[in-house]
RNA sequence: GGGCCGUUAGCUCAGUCGGUAGAGCAUCUGACUUUUAAUCAGGUGGUCGCAGGUUCGAUCCCUGCACGGCCCA
């Protein structure tokens, strides 16, 4: 990557940095912080001044110096650790002779700093420290954003996330929310018996979801190898082996478009338990959902992009074809089985239908086309067909759909679960079926997994399986209108320099 | 992939009906020992995204490209 192009301000602050180097260590780490900013608002925001006077609590604190107000002969400056900031008072007769002048004054925002001092309260009622002793930590080379509007160019903030990270504390928030949406899910999981695990990235026949993969080489092996779209054939290869509850959270990866709802790499959960089916899991799915509410944001309404959702009631529940029935009045229940006129009328829904689209695919994209946008509290479809459901187990009293349930909320999908298929026989066909889709070019269509259908003539227990996708929950936690908010480093195009 | 919009100082933004560009913050110099978007006085800072075209002259008009945003597929 070329260098990034320097202004004057980076030349008058490279040339501080030369003066720091010529007195000693310019990058110092000896300096240990005692306290942080947060914990001394908490513990002493409510102490009277007098009081505060009288116990003369000496602090040491270290961060970033975001803001500065020089005064002649006394300064204030705002210092920010990981907790928050903290306002710092220093006076030039209270430093050792010359640090205010030849050291203080010369340094610039964006530098981090050490000091130590005394807590006091400011005629302005702020919790302050009056400083007796400061060092410069690290010199900062560039300026920071402007301090009152901060970084606001989504561009930048998503390329140079430390820069968003230190002028705005809201995004911060979002990546402690996500890190705690993760903490609460695996939690729930291990309370209830499931071993986590890890399944490979990378692998020689990708399977477990309808995507196009990620290709790579491997060198020493000279063999082509495949970013997985999915962890679900690995995972229940365990359940095979007998690892019951099973589940992993990782990255999966699929070569489509960037949007605001996809990116390349993206978070998954995926759990197994065996001897359940895909109504335990919608039961396990509601719980699971307001279990994170309740522990995440501690309410169970959440609010987003200007809609309320509430995960307290119980989430509704329609089988795929009501919901078409339900957002097409034009359609009867004939109608939706009937081929021919069926896709008659995705055609005038401007649907552009392949040569292999059997009943069950239009159904489901008039579905995703009419009625999935429309679904905007926490609802579960059921009874996917099986063409498009190819390792799903299917109904026993209606052999073209399956037993499967999506989870759709602000009319997006959170959640697919399903019975699992465990009839070796009848996977085999379906991936018989898949091979064939993708001789006729459709190029997400499944592979054959040889050794999945291996695994499965051993015998899998009944089973029940679902995978959250962990990016989307947590933009609905975080009232998040893109996934690149969600992701510390979404993935953007090189920048053109 | 298609449509619309954007790209001007480190940041946030004006602006030029075509005549070599401005503000606030930041920065530099000076004043100021309880400020907090500190204040006051003065100064520095620009390949106006990139490349072509039209024109006496383009940051502005036209075309292409790059990157980004929103909407649609």
């Amino acid at each position: 990557m070329p260098e990034i192009s320097e202004n004057d301000q980076i030349a008058q602050r490279r040339s501080k940095l030369d003066g720091l180097r010529m007195n000693g260590n310019a990058y110092p780490n000896d300096f240990r912080p005692l306290d942080l900013a947060a914990q001394l608002h908490e513990r002493f925001s409510d102490v009277a001044d007098e009081v505060l006077e009288q116990e003369a609590v000496e602090v040491v604190v270290a961060g970033r110096m975001m803001s500065r107000r020089i005064m002649g002969k006394a300064s204030f400056c705002h210092i920010q650790d990981r907790s928050g900031q903290i306002q710092l008072f220093l006076q030039r007769d209270a430093l050792p002779e010359g640090v205010y002048n030849s050291a203080f004054k010369k340094w610039d925002i964006g530098d981090i700093l050490g000091a130590e001092g005394v807590l006091f309260r400011t005629r302005t009622g702020e919790l302050s420290v009056r400083v007796n002793a400061v060092r410069l930590l690290t010199k900062a080379l560039r300026p920071l954003p402007e301090k009152y509007h901060g970084l606001s160019d989504l561009e930048l903030r998503y390329r140079q996330r430390y820069v968003d990270l230190m002028m705005n504390p809201e995004s911060r928030r979002v990546f402690e929310i996500r890190a705690s949406v993760v903490s609460v899910l695996r939690q729930f999981l291990k309370d209830r018996d499931f071993l986590e695990v890890e399944t490979p990235m990378m692998q020689i026949t990708p399977g477990g979801a309808v995507a196009r993969p990620f290709v790579t080489h491997h060198n020493a092996l000279d063999m082509e190898l495949y970013l997985r779209i999915a962890p679900e054939l690995f995972l229940k290869r365990l359940v095979v082996g007998g690892i019951e509850r099973v589940f992993e959270i990782n990255r999966n990866f699929r070569n489509e478009g960037v949007s605001t709802q996809h990116n390349p790499e993206f978070t998954m959960l995926e759990f197994y338990q065996a001897y359940a089916d895909y109504k335990d899991f919608m039961d396990l799915t509601q719980d699971m959902m307001q279990e994170l509410c309740a522990n995440v944001l501690n309410r169970s309404i959440v609010e987003y992009q200007s809609e309320t959702f509430d995960f307290g009631k119980p989430f509704a529940r329609l089988t795929l074809k009501e919901a078409v029935l339900k957002y097409n009045p034009l359609l009867s229940e004939n109608h939706v089985d009937d081929l021919e006129r069926l896709s008659d009328y995705a055609r005038q829904l401007d649907i552009q239908l392949m040569p292999g689209y059997g009943l069950g695919k239009i159904q489901t994209e008039i579905f995703e086309r009419t009625a999935e946008h429309k679904l905007r509290q926490p609802t579960f479809i059921t009874q996917y067909p099986v063409e498009v459901s190819p390792l799903s187990r299917k109904n026993d009293q209606d052999q073209s759909v399956t037993d499967r349930f999506e989870l759709i909320i602000a009319g997006r999908e959170i959640a697919n679960g399903f019975s699992e298929l465990n009839d070796p026989e009848d996977q085999a066909d379906r991936f018989r079926h898949q091979v064939s889709q993708r001789e006729e070019g459709d190029d997400e269509a499944m592979y054959y997994d040889a050794d999945y259908i291996r695994a499965l003539e051993y015998g899998m227990p009944p089973a029940a399986g679902e995978g959250v996708g962990v990016d989307r929950l947590v933009m609905l936690l975080t009232d998040s209108a893109s996934i690149r908010d969600v992701l510390l480093f979404p993935h953007m195009r090189p920048e053109s320099t």
